[in-house]
RNA sequence: GGACGCGUAGCUCAGCGGGAGAGCACACCCUUCACACGGGUGGGGUCGUAGGUUCAAUCCCUACCGCGUCCACCA
C-alpha cells in the first residue's frame, strides 16, 4: 500500500541509485533485450568544471533527460554522454582567488607547473561537485562514459585537429591587433568582448603643422576618447575629397609630447561630417586605425606592456604608468601646451573583458588563428540544407548572420590552464625567422627539426594554451573517442539532438558544426533544440549580486526535483522563463494530485487482472477514459518528438487532473460503491490500466515520483517487471478512441456542469437535493442520462433524475448539449437571482445567435466559406435560438407569477 | 547602424485564418467517505496602434509606437 504522502526528499537518493545499479543508463542496457536497438545520443553541453549546478543547467539537463528517458523507453539504445568542461579562464580565476584569498603566492611566484599542478588538486577534492548535483536532479547520464576536456584522450584529439588544421593551412601564426585582457594577461576573442556604453569624454587637441602654415592655418585638431594612446600615433588621416584638408595632405605634425613628426595622410576612413574630420591614427591600439596603418604601411607603435602600462618609445616620465593615469598627464601636458581645443561629452562604446570585466585593449601580438571563414562554408550549408536543424527554427537566422559574417578565430590564451598548444619553436631559419614545428608530439617536433637543420636543435614548446571553446568544439565527436575509429564513435555519431542556450550558438554550437563537418565529414548532430534563459519572477537575469538567484538544490530539497523538472519543461517554450517558487510549488501539487490518485486506486482495489485487454472496455465511461489515454498518449508523444516539452507536460496535466481525477474518479465512485460486480472489476481494470500509462508517460518529466508510484502499483499491471525507467513507452492505438462513449459522457459532463453552475448562480443551499428533469432532449440522450442518474445524483447533489415534459411551475431551467433540464428550486432561492439570470442567459444566447445569423445572410459567406464552416454556423445559430426560446418561456413564467 | 524576437485576463504565458484559452492571483461556496499541496462556481480581455489582403483577421502583409536580446570599428 502506498505511504500517505511522498517524501521526495528520502526517496529520490534511493531511487536514483537504484537507477544507476540497473544499469539503465547505459546504451548496452537496450542492446541486451534487442541487439538491432537503434541509437540515440546526446552530448551533454559540458559544464565548467568549477561549477555548480544553476537553473540553466536545471533547465537544460531537464530536457535532455526527459529525451534520453522518453527513448529508452521507446526501446532505443540511448547514450547521454556526460562530462565536464575545464573552462580555462573561468577555472584559472577561480583558483588564483583562491590562493589569494588564502594568503598565498600568486600564480606567478608560485610558477606554471605548481600553478596547474594546484588545479588539479583543486578539481580531484571539488571538480565532481556538478555532476553529483545532476544526479540529484535525476539526470540518467552514463557516468561510465563520463569525460573531461582534459583527459588524455580528448587532448590527443585536441593535437591531431591542431595540427591537422595546420597542415591544411588552415591554422595560423599570425601578428595583429587582438582583444587583449589587461587582467588575465591574455588575449581573447570577439566574442568575450562585452561592448557596453558608458558616457564619457571626447576630447579635441590640436597637433602643430610643422613648416608654413597654409592659409594662415598652422594646426590641424583632432578628437579622441584616448588621449593617452596619441603617445603612439602615426599619422593624421583625413578624407581625399575634405576640400578644407587637401592641402595639407603630405605635409607633416609634429605629434605634441612625443615630439615626433607624423604625416598628414589621406584615406577614405575619416568621416567629413563628425568632428574636426582629421582623425589621429594609432595603428597598435586601435582596430580601425590598424587598418588604415597597414593601408598606408605606416609603423604600428606599440606604447603599452601585457598590464596596459605605459611602455615603449615614450618619454621616460610615462614608462610604466598606468594608462588611466597617463590619460590624465596627457591632458595635463597638452593644455600646458596650449593644444587643448576643449571636451564634449558622449556616449562611448567600451570593450570589457566578459570574465575579468576589465577594459579591453587593442593590443599586437603573435597569436595562433583558425580560418573561420573555410570552415564555416561547409556548415552553413548543413543548415540550409537541413542536415542540422535549429528548434525554435528561427534561432537558425542568427547562426548564419555571425556564420556568413565569422572573422578568423583567435584560439591561443596566455594562460596555463588548459591544452597546451603542440607548436616547438626552433632556431632562426634561413628566412630569418624562428622555426615553428607543429607536430602531435615533441618527438615528433624534434624529428621535424633534425629534419630541416640536420642536427638536433634546441626547441621550445609554445607557452599558450588553447581557448576552451576549442577543446569543446570537439565535444562530439572526442567524447566517443575520436580519432580512435570506436564502436561508440560508429554507432552514435552524427549525435540526434543537442540541447543548449542561444548565448553559446556561437561560442560552442557553431564551432561544433564547423569542426565536426571538418573532422568527421558529416554534421555532428542533426538537431539543435534552443532552450530559454532561466529570469527571476520579474524578469531579470539572476545573478548572486542582485541575490536573486534561486539555487535548484534548495528547491530539490525542499519540494523534490519532480517539481522543479515539471517547471522547467511546462515553461521551456518561452525564450525567457519566469521562475518563481510558488509555481513550482503549483507543481508539486500536481506530483501529490497523482500520489492520491493512485492511493485511492489502491484503496479501491483497483488492478488490471492477467490477459486484460483494453479493447474489450464496455462501460461508456471506461471507454471515454481509454479514449483520453489514447489522446494524452499521442499529445505527449507528438509533443516530445518535436521538442515541445511544455505541451508535452500540459498535456499530461490536463488529462491526471482534470480528465482523470476530476472527473473519471468522481463519475467511477458510484460504480466502485455499488453494486454491480462486473462493471466495478472492469472499472477497477480500467482506472489501473489507465494510471499505469499515466504513470509511463509522466515518468521522463517526473521520473522519481513515477518510479516510486510504479514500485508500489504492481497491480496495476500484472506483467511488469523490472524498473519504470526501463519499461516500455504505451502502445495506444487511435481505435481505442469511442466516439460514441466520448459524446455520452460528455452529455454527463455537461449536464453536471451546467446544473453545477445553475445551483452555484442561484446560491441554492448545498443541502437542496431537488430532482433533476429533463425536460426536453433526444431519446438518446434520456437514455444516457437516466443510465448515469447514480452519478449525476451523487456530483450534482440532486435525489433523482428523470424525464418530465411539463415541469411543475417554480423549476428552473438549464440547458446542456442542447437538452434542456428543470430543477424545482423555487422555495429555496431568490426568484429575482433567478430572473436576472434567465435574462443574462437570454441575452447570451441571442447575441450569439444574431451575429451568427448577420454572417449566414452575407451570400459571400454561404458562397465561398467552406461547405463545414457555413453548417456549423447554422447549427450554432438554431442551437443558440432554441436555448434562447426555452428560457425565454421559463422567464416569461417568471414574470406572470409576478417576479 | 544591422539582425532577431516580443507586446493576448491583475501576473506568467499558450493559441497564430472560422466568435479568445490555461495556470497562478482574486471573489463566493464546500469540515462530500484519495487529496485543503483539496473540491465546486464565478468575475475579468475592443488579443499594442493605424492601414491593407480575405466571405472571414488575435492569427497573414505594411507602417508606426513600446519593450528586449544579439551583432557591429565610427574618432
Amino acid at each position: 500500500m502506498l505511504p500517505k504522502t511522498f517524501d521526495p526528499k528520502a526517496a529520490e537518493p534511493l531511487i536514483y541509485a537504484r537507477w544507476e545499479q540497473s544499469g539503465a543508463f547505459s546504451p548496452e542496457h537496450a542492446l541486451r533485450r534487442n541487439p538491432d536497438a537503434e541509437p540515440f545520443c546526446i552530448v551533454i553541453p559540458p559544464p565548467n568544471v568549477t561549477g555548480s549546478l544553476h537553473m540553466g543547467h536545471a533547465l537544460n539537463n531537464t530536457l535532455q533527460d526527459i529525451l534520453a528517458r522518453f527513448h529508452r523507453m521507446r526501446g532505443k539504445s540511448v547514450l547521454w554522454l556526460p562530462g565536464t568542461d575545464h573552462a580555462g579562464i573561468a577555472t584559472q580565476m577561480v583558483v588564483e582567488r583562491q590562493l589569494a584569498a588564502q594568503g598565498n603566492v600568486g600564480r606567478r611566484e608560485l610558477g606554471r607547473d605548481a600553478f596547474v599542478q594546484r588545479i588539479w588538486e583543486w578539481k580531484a577534492e571539488s571538480g565532481g561537485a556538478i555532476t553529483q548535483q545532476l544526479r540529484r536532479l535525476g539526470a540518467s547520464c552514463d557516468w561510465s562514459r563520463e569525460r573531461f576536456t582534459l583527459d588524455e584522450g580528448l587532448s590527443a584529439a585536441v593535437r591531431k585537429v591542431f595540427v591537422s588544421l595546420h597542415r591544411e593551412g588552415l591554422l595560423y601564426r599570425d601578428k595583429r591587433l587582438v582583444n587583449w585582457d589587461p587582467q588575465f594577461q591574455t588575449a581573447i576573442s570577439d566574442l568575450e568582448v562585452e561592448t557596453r556604453e558608458e558616457k564619457g569624454l571626447m576630447w579635441s587637441f590640436a597637433y602643430p603643422l610643422e613648416g608654413e602654415p597654409i592659409d594662415g592655418v598652422s594646426e590641424i585638431v583632432i578628437a579622441t576618447t584616448r588621449p593617452e594612446t596619441m603617445l603612439g600615433d602615426g599619422a593624421v588621416a583625413v578624407h581625399p575629397d575634405d576640400e578644407r584638408y587637401r592641402q595639407f595632405i603630405g605635409r607633416m605634425v609634429r605629434l605634441p609630447i612625443a615630439d615626433r613628426l607624423i604625416p598628414i595622410i589621406a584615406d577614405e576612413y575619416p568621416d567629413p561630417e563628425k568632428g574636426s574630420g582629421a582623425v589621429k591614427i594609432t595603428g597598435a591600439h586601435d582596430f580601425n586605425d590598424y587598418q588604415v596603418a597597414r593601408r598606408h604601411d605606416l609603423s604600428l607603435i606599440s606604447i603599452m606592456d601585457e598590464q596596459a602600462r605605459m611602455s615603449g618609445p615614450i618619454p621616460d616620465r610615462y614608462r610604466g604608468m598606468d594608462r588611466m593615469v597617463a590619460r590624465k598627464l596627457v591632458l595635463e601636458e597638452i593644455e600646458a601646451l596650449g593644444l587643448y581645443r576643449g571636451a564634449e561629452e558622449r556616449m562611448i562604446a567600451r570593450p570589457y573583458g566578459d570574465r575579468s570585466g576589465v577594459v579591453i585593449e587593442p593590443f599586437l601580438t603573435d597569436q595562433w588563428y583558425v580560418d573561420a571563414k573555410t570552415l564555416a562554408q561547409p556548415a552553413i550549408a548543413d543548415v540550409e540544407e537541413g542536415r542540422t536543424v535549429f528548434e525554435p527554427a528561427h534561432w537558425a537566422k542568427t547562426y548564419f548572420e555571425w556564420m556568413r559574417n565569422i572573422e578568423p578565430w583567435c584560439v591561443s590564451r596566455q594562460l596555463w590552464w588548459g591544452h597546451r598548444i603542440p607548436a616547438w619553436f626552433g632556431p632562426v631559419d634561413e628566412t630569418g625567422k624562428p622555426s615553428i614545428f607543429v607536430e602531435e608530439s615533441e618527438a615528433a617536433a624534434r624529428a621535424a627539426a633534425q629534419e630541416q637543420f640536420g642536427r638536433d636543435v634546441e626547441l621550445r614548446q609554445d607557452e599558450d594554451v588553447l581557448d576552451t571553446w576549442f577543446s569543446s568544439g570537439l565535444w562530439a565527436f572526442s567524447t566517443l573517442g575520436w580519432p580512435n575509429e570506436t564502436e561508440d564513435l560508429k554507432r552514435f555519431y552524427p549525435t540526434d539532438t543537442l540541447v543548449t542556450g542561444f548565448d553559446i550558438i556561437f561560442f560552442w554550437v557553431a564551432r561544433m558544426m564547423m569542426l565536426g563537418r571538418h573532422f568527421m565529414g558529416s554534421v555532428p548532430f542533426r538537431r539543435v533544440i534552443i532552450n530559454g534563459l532561466v529570469r527571476d519572477e520579474k524578469g531579470q537575469k539572476m545573478s548572486k549580486s542582485k541575490g536573486n538567484v534561486i539555487d535548484p538544490l534548495e528547491i530539490v530539497d525542499a519540494l523534490g526535483a519532480d517539481a522543479l523538472r515539471f517547471t522547467m519543461a511546462i515553461t521551456s517554450g518561452a525564450r525567457d522563463i519566469k521562475l518563481s517558487k510558488t509555481r513550482i510549488e503549483g507543481y508539486r501539487n500536481f506530483g501529490t494530485k497523482l500520489w492520491n490518485a493512485a492511493r485511492f486506486c489502491q484503496m479501491n482495489e483497483c488492478a488490471v487482472p492477467p490477459g486484460f485487454d483494453p479493447a474489450t472496455l464496455s462501460s461508456p465511461l471506461n471507454r471515454w477514459l481509454r479514449g483520453e489515454v489514447v489522446r494524452c498518449g499521442a499529445l505527449v508523444t507528438d509533443a516530445i518528438e518535436a521538442g515541445r516539452f511544455d505541451e508535452a507536460s500540459e498535456a499530461l496535466y490536463r488529462f491526471i487532473w482534470n480528465s482523470f481525477c476530476d472527473w473519471y474518479l468522481e463519475l467511477a465512485k458510484p460504480v466502485l460503491n455499488g453494486p454491480d460486480e462486473a462493471a466495478k472489476a472492469e472499472t477497477r481494470a480500467a482506472a489501473a490500466w489507465a494510471l499505469d500509462c499515466a504513470i509511463r508517460l509522466l515518468h521522463p518529466v517526473s521520473p522519481f515520483i513515477t518510479e516510486a508510484l510504479w514500485e508500489e502499483t504492481a497491480e496495476f499491471d500484472p506483467n511488469r517487471s523490472g524498473m519504470l525507467i526501463e519499461a516500455q513507452w504505451p502502445t495506444l492505438p487511435a481505435e481505442w478512441v469511442d466516439p460514441q462513449a466520448d459524446a455520452e459522457i460528455g452529455l454527463v459532463i455537461a449536464t453536471i456542469g451546467e446544473g453545477r453552475s445553475l445551483r452555484a448562480e442561484l446560491r441554492a443551499p448545498p443541502s437542496a437535493k431537488p430532482p433533476l428533469l429533463i425536460v426536453e432532449g433526444s431519446g438518446d440522450a434520456k437514455r444516457v442520462l437516466i443510465a448515469a442518474e447514480a452519478v449525476i445524483r451523487q456530483m450534482l447533489r440532486v435525489s433523482a433524475v428523470r424525464v418530465e415534459p411539463q415541469p411543475p411551475a417554480g423549476s428552473l431551467p438549464f440547458v446542456a448539449s442542447g437538452v434542456t433540464f428543470a430543477m424545482p428550486l423555487a422555495d429555496v432561492i431568490d426568484l429575482k437571482v433567478e430572473r436576472a439570470r434567465l435574462i443574462k442567459e437570454i441575452d447570451a444566447f441571442t447575441v450569439d445567435a444574431d451575429r451568427t445569423a448577420k454572417k449566414l445572410a452575407n451570400a459571400d459567406f454561404v458562397a465561398r466559406a467552406p461547405a463545414a464552416v457555413v453548417q456549423e454556423n447554422r447549427d450554432r445559430m438554431e442551437e443558440a435560438r432554441a436555448s434562447a426560446a426555452k428560457l425565454a418561456s421559463a422567464l416569461q413564467k417568471l414574470e406572470q407569477a409576478g417576479v
